[in-house]
DNA sequence: TTCTCATATCAAGATTTTTTGATATGAGGT
DNA sequence: ACCTCATATCAAAAAATCTTGATATGAGAA
């Protein structure tokens, strides 16, 4: 995975109103109107925002009539933790800092 | 959790150069002149990096004279493992969407 | 103490991200 | 077709982040 991607993941958690969005998506899938009325925010922004969650593939959408329902996404859970675990892993054959003291 | 300290963890990883810090110290503690000979950055951008990345907890450094060895650190990696599992963690009492269709 | 080296901090500009209001798109209802 | 509502997109301004060069701090060596 190059770094772009890794980024467009992980930008999902780098703002305090995303966090906002995806704890109030914890307890069941909202439309943006329902968002908007819980969250200080303008449309045109929670829009901008959702278009990044939905990048970043932890939370997608389903199209019902007009409307767009959004929730977490267990499948971008899994792997961005897959990603997680792979980029902090530990490679056990570790070198030596060549500044040596 | 505070939103602010969530941000502050994944903050890490929203940068394509850190990234490549990060993946420099999979194999192993650098100090930031090796560091530096790696990566196309001027030593204060990349003492600016290393902050945030301190700040996250996922790399932790070890001051040796005059030298600061930075590496990953397994500890903040599991808390931020634990912290993103809490965070995208869906709630099985789910509530509908009062934008009812 | 003074010198040097490694890293941190500061302030300024450069760049990117976020917010806003206006407008566009697209679906359902009339 | 037209009207309305839900969401997306655009461009400009506002705010935050990143980069740079200069300077500061702090540790070891002379």
């Amino acid at each position: 995975m190059t770094n772009k991607e890794i980024v467009t993941i992980f930008k999902a958690l780098c703002d305090e109103r995303r966090i906002d969005i995806i704890k109030l998506l914890k307890d069941g899938e909202l439309c943006a109107c329902d968002l908007l009325e819980r969250l200080e925010m303008k449309q045109s922004g929670l829009s901008y925002h959702m278009r990044i969650l939905l990048d970043s593939k932890l939370v997608n959408c389903r199209h019902e009539g007009k409307w767009c329902l959004y929730s977490l996404s267990l499948e971008g859970k899994n792997l961005a933790i897959a990603e997680f675990e792979n980029l902090l892993h530990i490679n056990n054959n570790t070198r030596k800092c060549m500044c040596t003291i």
